[in-house]
DNA sequence: GTAGGGTTAG
C-alpha cells in the first residue's frame, strides 16, 4: 500500500498535541496555558491563536470571566498576524456572531493587515447572514482589489450574500463567471433562487446542474423540494424522493422536514405524515412543518393535538410553531382553541407575539365573524397601531361578512399606509362590488390606472402525466383550447341543472363590462379543472394549483363539478388547500 | 482554518 504522505505533513510539537487533546474544556486548556507560559512560549503566536479559538468556541464561551480570558489572552498575542485575525472573524461568523466578524474585518484592515481569501470568505459569510448589503458591497470591491474574485470560495459565499441581500441579478452574474462550479455553487445559486420565491429559476438551475453532469447532494435536494413546495410540483418532488431512495442518502431531519413540507404543498397530507412517523430524530422545525401541513388542509384538530404532542415530548414551540398553530385555527375556526395558544405563548413560552400572530389572531377572529372582538384586538394589542399586514386580515374579514362601513373605515387606513399597494384597492373594490356600489368600484380602478398599479396575474397550474400545464384567465394558448372551452360549456350547463347559480359580484371588479361574462365563465381554474376532467381517468385525484385565492363563484361551482363529475379535486390556493369531494369542500365554506 | 440546506400569517 502506498504511503500517503499527505495526511501527516509535520508532526505537532507536544504543547499543539496538549491543546488539541483538552479540546473545547476550559480548565484543561488554561492548565495547557499555564505550560505554555511556564516553557516560555508565551510569546509563540501560533500556540496561543489556536489557545484562543479552542477558548471561544469551548463550552463555556458565553460566561463573563471566559470573555475577558479571551480578551486578556488576545492583547497577549504579540503582533497579531493575519492567520490570528482569520481564525477570529471564521469563528464568530460560524458561531452565529456576524457582527463581531465584521468589527475584526475592520480592525484587522485598521491595522494594515492583508486580508487573505480566507477573511474574505468569512466576512463575507458575516454580511449575508446580517444582510448587510452595503457593508457586503464594500467588502466585494475590495475582494476584487486584491486580487480573489477568482477564487471559488471567495465567489460562492459572494453568491450566497447576493442571494441572501434578495440581489439575484448579481449573484447570478458572479456565478455564471465561475469557471469550475463545486456542488456548493451550484447549490448557493438554487438557493438563492429559491429562498427569493423564484422556484422555477431554482428548477432551472438545477436542470443545468444535472446537463453539467455534477451530481447533487443532500443540500441540492432540501433546496429543490423547497422549490417543488413553491411550485405545487409534485411529480418533480416525487422524483427527488426516488432519487435519494436510490442513492441511499441519509434521511436526516433537514431532509424529512423538506419533504415533509413538499408532499403537504402538494396535497399529500397522508405520505407527508408517513415521513414524518419515520423521521428518526424530530426537532421543533420537523413539527411545526407537520403542523402547518395540517393546518393549510383545514385540519385544526389534528394540528392542535400534534402540538400537544410535540408540549409532551419535551420540546418548546417557537414563534413559528405558533403561527402554524394559530393558522391553524383560524383556517377550522377553533376560535377558543386560539385564543388559548395565543395566551400561552407569552404565559407558557415567554415569547413576545409579533406581527405574523396579530395577523392570524385577526384572521381568526374575523373569519368566524367575530369583527367587533377583532377590531378590538387590533387596538389593545397593536396599541392603535396596526401594520398594514394586520390592517389587511382586518378587510380580508369585512369583505368575506359584507360589512361595507367597517370595511371602508379600514381600507382608508390601510391605503394611507400603503398608497402602492394594488392588493388592497383589488380588496376595496370587492367589498363596494359585493355592496352593489359600482360607481365606487369605478373610481377605484381610475385611480389604479392613474397611479400605475397593475393587480396581480392569475394563473392555475396542473400536471398531468408529468407535463404542466398553466392556464390563464380567458386563455386561448394551449393546444386543445377548442375542447377545453366546448367541455368547460357543457360542465357549467350540468352544474346548473345541479343547482349552480353564478355569483357574478366576484368578477366584476377586476374587468372591463364586456369581459365580464366571459371571464366569469372562464377563470384559470375553471379552464384547469375542465382540462384535467379530460385527460384524466375516473378514479383518479385532480390537483390544481392556483397562485391566487379562489374566487366565491369558482369555490361554488368547484363544489357542483366534484357532485356531477364524481372527481375529487384538490386545489392549493394562495392561503390553503381546499378537497373538494361529493359537492362539498373540506374547508366548509370556511375560508 | 475556507462556501451551501428544512418550519412562518394575510
Amino acid at each position: 500500500m502506498k504511503r500517503r504522505a499527505t495526511v501527516h505533513p509535520r508532526p505537532h510539537s507536544p504543547t499543539y498535541e496538549a491543546l488539541l487533546r483538552a479540546g473545547r474544556r476550559v480548565r484543561p486548556l488554561q492548565q495547557v496555558h499555564a505550560r505554555i507560559v511556564v516553557a516560555g512560549h508565551h510569546r509563540t503566536r501560533s500556540l496561543l491563536t489556536k489557545l484562543l479559538t479552542l477558548i471561544l468556541c469551548s463550552s463555556s464561551s458565553a460566561s463573563g470571566s471566559i470573555a475577558a480570558y479571551a480578551r486578556t489572552l488576545f492583547l497577549s498575542i504579540p503582533e497579531p498576524d493575519t492567520f490570528l485575525f482569520n481564525s477570529l472573524i471564521t469563528l464568530a461568523a460560524k458561531s452565529g456572531r456576524p457582527a463581531d466578524a465584521i468589527v475584526l474585518y475592520r480592525r484587522m484592515s485598521a491595522a494594515c493587515l492583508e486580508p487573505s481569501n480566507y477573511t474574505f470568505t468569512s466576512v463575507v459569510k458575516a454580511c449575508a447572514d446580517l444582510s448587510a448589503s452595503r457593508t457586503g458591497r464594500v467588502v466585494h470591491s475590495r475582494v476584487i482589489s486584491n486580487g480573489f474574485d477568482s477564487d471559488v470560495f471567495v465567489q460562492t459565499a459572494l453568491v450566497v450574500f447576493y442571494g441572501k441581500t434578495g440581489d439575484l441579478h448579481h449573484a447570478r452574474k458572479l456565478f455564471d463567471r465561475i469557471p469550475n462550479r463545486t456542488v456548493v455553487a451550484w447549490n448557493a445559486m438554487i438557493a438563492g433562487y429559491e429562498q427569493n420565491g423564484l422556484p422555477e429559476e431554482a428548477v432551472a438551475i438545477f436542470q443545468s446542474m444535472q446537463v453539467a453532469g455534477k451530481e447533487p447532494d443532500s443540500a441540492t435536494l432540501v433546496s429543490l423540494l423547497s422549490a417543488c413546495s413553491q411550485l405545487g410540483a409534485l411529480s418533480l418532488g416525487l422524483w427527488v424522493n426516488d432519487y435519494l431512495v436510490n442513492k441511499g442518502l441519509e434521511l436526516n431531519v433537514v431532509l424529512g422536514t423538506a419533504l415533509i413540507n413538499m408532499y403537504a404543498r402538494c396535497g399529500h397530507l397522508e405520505k407527508a405524515r408517513k415521513i414524518f412517523n419515520g423521521l428518526q430524530e424530530r426537532n421543533v422545525v420537523a413539527w411545526t412543518a407537520m403542523i402547518s401541513g395540517y393546518g393549510m388542509h383545514g385540519h385544526g384538530h389534528q394540528a392542535i393535538k400534534l402540538f400537544q404532542q410535540m408540549k409532551s415530548s419535551g420540546l418548546s414551540p417557537n414563534d413559528v410553531t405558533f403561527v402554524a398553530v394559530l393558522s391553524a385555527c383560524a383556517h377550522a375556526g377553533l376560535v377558543s382553541e386560539g385564543q388559548e395558544a395565543f395566551a400561552s405563548m407569552r404565559r407558557d413560552c415567554g415569547l413576545v407575539p409579533r406581527v405574523e400572530h396579530q395577523v392570524c389572531m385577526v384572521d381568526m377572529l374575523g373569519r368566524a365573524g367575530l369583527l367587533d372582538e377583532a377590531m378590538l384586538f387590533i387596538r389593545e394589542e397593536t396599541r392603535g397601531l396596526p401594520g398594514p399586514e394586520v390592517l389587511t386580515a382586518m378587510l380580508g374579514a369585512c369583505k368575506m361578512h359584507k360589512n361595507f362601513n367597517l370595511g371602508v373605515e379600514v381600507a382608508e387606513h390601510l391605503l394611507a399606509i400603503e398608497p402602492g399597494n394594488p392588493a388592497h384597492y383589488v380588496l376595496l373594490s370587492n367589498i363596494f362590488a359585493l355592496a352593489g356600489r359600482m360607481d365606487r368600484v369605478e373610481k377605484i380602478r381610475n385611480v389604479m390606472i392613474h397611479r400605475h398599479l397593475k393587480k396581480q396575474i392569475g394563473y392555475s397550474l396542473i400536471e398531468i402525466d408529468q407535463a404542466t400545464h398553466v392556464f390563464r384567465m380567458g386563455d386561448t394558448s394551449h393546444r386543445q383550447t377548442m375542447e377545453i372551452y366546448k367541455y368547460l360549456e357543457e360542465l357549467i350547463d350540468k352544474i346548473k341543472e345541479a343547482g349552480y347559480v353564478p355569483e357574478t359580484s366576484a368578477a366584476l371588479h377586476e374587468l372591463e363590462e364586456e369581459e365580464r361574462e366571459f371571464a366569469l365563465r372562464f377563470h384559470s381554474e375553471k379552464l384547469a379543472v375542465a382540462f384535467g376532467l379530460m385527460n384524466t381517468s375516473k378514479n383518479s385525484f385532480i390537483r390544481i394549483v392556483k397562485n391566487l385565492r379562489m374566487c366565491n363563484d369558482c369555490h361554488l361551482a368547484f363544489n357542483f363539478i366534484s357532485l356531477v363529475s364524481g372527481r375529487e379535486i384538490i386545489v392549493r390556493d394562495k392561503h390553503r388547500f381546499h378537497h373538494f369531494k361529493q359537492g362539498l369542500c373540506s374547508c366548509q365554506n370556511y375560508w
